[in-house]
DNA sequence: GCCCAGGTGGGTA
DNA sequence: TACCCACATGGG
């Protein structure tokens, strides 16, 4: 019989799905552009993202052979539209060199390792933190974990779930201890909070009817100078 | 011109 | 542990 929060939450993901619909994540040909696609989304809009990831694919650089032959500098004059791009590109480097070196760069050898082990070792790696990780672990290695991100915080905080400040394993927790470990469902989740947290409400607070949380406008970005 | 975008790592108190 | 900052392009 499912808590107080789990209904809540159930509630709140089958509103966002009759609004917005399947969110048809991750786009991504393969589990390896879903890994080089969550690196360079790092605090990047998905539109730069995908010129990154067209001009990768055009150099042959979508496979980790195909990346690991490029250097540095050849990674970041391709990955440029999507900013950061010399740090991105020596994250890069430091994902395909490990997976040269401890798997042959088969990604089916390190996605073998059990979920904890796979996560930890994800995390490892320099420019992989825990919402890289679990953005590989739910979209590439098909694993259910939750993936926290800056608008999954501010929707729940202001729904007065939980505090602005919460730290993302508490987040984390709050879905993963409420919810069935599902992957399609953790997946169309995180989507579906990422697409109405881009919304922009067009209506002064209160009174945002079109709102399929609530009625004050309170968790979704505000149009500056409305 | 200003703000923001599907974060992370390193330095300092 | 808890801040603070650098990293950088492109669209609204």
């Amino acid at each position: 019989m499912p808590d107080d929060l789990s209904r809540r939450l159930l509630d709140i993901y089958d509103r966002l799905f009759a609004t917005y619909g399947p969110q048809g994540w991750w786009p991504a040909d393969s589990p390896f552009e879903v890994i080089v696609g969550a690196i360079l989304t790092q605090n990047t809009a998905w539109t730069n993202v995908e010129k990154a990831i067209a001009n990768l694919r055009a150099a042959g650089a979508l496979t980790p052979a195909g990346l690991l032959a490029l250097s540095a500098e050849e990674i970041a004059l391709c990955i440029r539209p999507a900013g950061y791009f010399n740090t991105k590109a020596h994250k890069l480097r430091a994902v395909v060199e490990f997976l040269d070196r401890e798997h042959g760069g088969d990604l089916d050898r390190l996605f073998a390792l059990e979920t904890a082990v796979l996560r930890e070792t994800l995390l490892g790696l320099y420019g992989i933190g825990p919402e890289t990780a679990d953005s590989i672990l739910l979209y590439a290695a098909q694993r259910p974990a939750f993936v926290v991100d800056a608008y999954t915080r501010r929707v729940f905080s202001r729904l007065g779930l939980v505090s602005d400040t919460v730290s993302y394993p508490d987040l984390q927790s709050l879905f993963a201890g409420h919810l069935p470990p599902d992957v399609a469902l953790f997946k169309e989740y995180h989507a579906l909070i990422v697409r109405h947290g881009k919304e922009r409400c067009t209506k002064r607070q209160p009174g945002c009817a079109s709102c399929p949380l609530g009625g004050d406008c309170a968790h979704h970005q505000l149009r500056p100078g409305v």
